[in-house]
DNA sequence: GCCGTTTTCGGCCCGACTGTTTTCAGTCG
């Protein structure tokens, strides 16, 4: 775990506790915040902890919270925080993650019941106390008791390359449905995120709700008011439990269905064999609301929050109906969409962004880091740009394809250069080449120039960098090579100074190009080595060497905000696919995503680049 | 606990849905 982590997640308890101590709520979100903005924040925060004003520049930290960060690097802990501990019976915490359970229920389960873990609630559900106690009814206890069900998989974030298909098949279904006008999915799956913990899904019809009016009375939902769009995602055959289901919005938490057989089978052998699932929010939104919600529910919270503060600032208010003009004389009425106001942008995010004043955001990088006072939409990579592949693997090691079948699918795929680099003497497991047969594959990709045309074909390899530092083939080999990957795949939990040096070591080595999943991490499952990355950035451009973006959707190494670093400080970068086996191009959008949410130019990549350019980095050292 | 051209106090985004309620508290995003 990184200092940045470890520090977030003491703050995160820290908040949680309080929650259930029934401090001022916005103190709780306040140590919230600031857990979120240490975690996201790019670069080390223990390198900042001699720079205590570098500190309280970051935007959710104050004077209070930037000497918790210093006390927690410097001493592992917080003072504070073991207080707080010493205060709430630590089994309470976990009762926080089953759906449907928040902190006023969990402290009112251990003031007035005595509960203090997860035996206890259970103990009290069995014995029908919980019933005796407030706001607690049968129709809420058979709700928890479902929740209790799921609680294993409930708090877990799922992986994009998981939610993404997931997604877009309900989004296909939606849009084959009567009445429906458009369908996008928004959250942090549109944002780009390594992870989600939901889906939001919105949908456009032509009848939707109007806003509701205060003086209208608030019929609950019943079967009657259930709109038919939702009433078709309730029932749906992979739909597992029905949270809600009312005139505009519908949760459910839904099946996945697996297709990788990569990931099969895989299940953490925790013995469970549930099939997971996963909470889906689906939303019928008016055309005219579109943008205003599709902006209101792409977030991320923090972004909102901003674009929230630049409205008022001018008088207006902003919600998810759209932005409209809010004197302050006005601002304790209801909400100016029920007040027949009219909307001054709505349709559209541009229209809305526009009236704001602000420069289009692309959705990656709403995270409240700067991106509302830029003074224009910043060029981020696309999707479109990648036309080099310079990691990928053949039935020589551990792939699927056939070198033929490589480089025609490279080809048909559209990219000008693929590199074949297979992995090197070590990885027995994935079954290395011994230089021989390194030197026997090199060969064959000459001969398979002269008969296939239309993409350059590179040699290369994949070359372990051993635990200190050292490649995994001589340099006399290495220089017979095009393409020199050098990746971290043993030791993988090496200590930050250790694993630094020997990363620096690889960057350094004149032979090498790029560096393959820096980390080593694997997303959710993983947590890698942990180097510094500003040693590792600014050696890297130094050398002219690109720090990978992995794109397979288990690995997303380098992360979102160690590219964020590094584009600050203007690194060369790859994204590579890893190939295995044919589908693994399609993991390209997941590289594509995250080197997006780290504000990647097209030109700071190398894969971008047209062959002559690429070639001549390349060769340059050679 | 954070924040500030409305600044050192008094705010802090706002709406949907649910269940248990006779008008609202809690959760969620």
């Amino acid at each position: 775990m990184s200092s940045n982590e470890a520090v977030a997640a003491c703050f995160e308890e820290m908040a949680r506790l309080l929650d259930l101590l029934g401090a001022d709520s916005f103190r709780v979100s306040a140590h919230a915040r600031a857990a979120r903005a240490i975690a996201d924040h790019p670069a080390d925060i223990a390198t900042l902890v001699a720079d205590r004003a570098a500190l309280t520049k970051i935007d959710g930290v104050g004077s209070k919270t930037a000497d918790k960060i210093i006390e927690c690097i410097n001493t592992g802990t917080i003072a504070e925080l073991k207080e707080l501990r010493a205060q709430v019976p630590p089994g309470l915490l976990e009762l926080l993650h089953i759906p449907g359970l928040g902190p006023k229920t969990v402290r009112m389960f251990w003031k007035d019941a005595g509960v203090i873990d997860k035996a206890g609630l259970k103990r009290i559900i069995d014995d029908g106390t919980i019933l005796n106690l407030p706001r607690m009814g049968a129709k809420s206890v058979e709700k928890l008791k479902a929740s209790l069900a799921f609680e294993n998989e409930a708090g877990k974030r799922l992986n994009i390359g998981l939610a993404m298909p997931l997604a877009e098949r309900l989004v296909e279904r939606f849009k084959a449905m009567a009445g429906v006008i458009g369908v996008q999915f928004a959250g942090s799956l549109r944002r780009g995120k390594d992870t989600v913990g939901d889906l939001d899904i919105l949908v456009a019809v032509a009848d939707a709700p109007a806003a509701p009016t205060p003086g209208a009375s608030k019929a609950k939902s019943t079967d009657d008011n259930v709109h038919p769009v939702l009433a078709a995602f309730v029932a749906m055959p992979d739909i597992k439990q029905v949270l809600a289901a009312g005139e505009r919005k519908a949760s459910a938490r839904v099946a996945l269905n697996f297709t990788s057989t990569r990931w099969k089978g895989d299940d953490d052998g925790d013995g469970s064999d549930k099939t997971p699932t996963i909470q889906v929010d689906v939303r019928l939104i008016a055309a005219d609301a579109w943008g205003a919600a599709l902006m209101y529910f792409t977030g991320s919270k923090d972004h909102n929050v901003v674009l929230r503060g630049l409205a008022r600032d001018k008088g207006l208010t902003l919600n998810e109906y759209g932005l409209f003009p809010d004197p302050e004389a006005e601002r304790d009425q209801a909400p100016p969409q029920s007040r027949g106001v009219k909307a001054i942008a709505s349709r559209s995010e541009e229209e809305i962004f526009k009236a704001l004043g602000v420069a289009w955001v692309p959705p990656e990088i709403r995270e409240a880091h700067g991106e509302t006072s830029l003074p224009q939409t910043p060029s981020l990579i696309t999707l479109a740009d990648v036309k080099a592949e310079l990691h990928a693997h053949t039935t020589a090691s551990d792939g699927r394809l056939s070198l033929r079948e490589l480089v025609l699918e490279a080809k048909s795929r559209g990219f000008h250069t693929i590199t074949v680099t297979d992995h090197s003497k070590s990885s027995a497991v994935a079954n290395g080449l011994s230089v021989e047969r390194l030197l026997a594959q090199i060969d064959e990709i000459h001969r398979l120039r002269g008969e296939i045309d239309g993409i350059t074909i590179l040699a290369g390899s994949e070359v372990d960098i051993l635990a200190d530092g050292v490649l995994d083939y001589d340099d006399d080999i290495l220089a017979r090579l095009d393409v020199v990957v050098a990746s971290p795949h043993v030791a993988l939990s090496q200590d930050p100074a250790t694993s630094t040096k020997r990363l620096l070591k690889a960057i350094r080595h004149p032979m090498v190009h790029v560096i393959g999943h820096p980390t080593g991490r694997l997303v959710n499952r993983r947590a890698g080595m942990s180097p510094a990355m500003n040693e590792l950035i600014a050696a890297a451009k130094e050398h002219r060497v690109a720090l990978e973006i992995n794109a397979h959707w288990m690995r997303l190494d380098l992360r979102d905000t160690h590219v964020r670093q590094a584009t600050e400080a203007d690194c060369m970068m790859a994204i590579d696919c890893d190939v295995h086996e044919r589908d693994d191009f399609n993991n390209l959008r997941y590289g594509v995503l995250t080197a997006r949410r780290g504000w990647l130019r097209k030109e700071q990549c190398v894969n971008t680049w047209p062959a002559a350019d690429l070639q001549a980095w390349l060769k340059s050292k050679r």
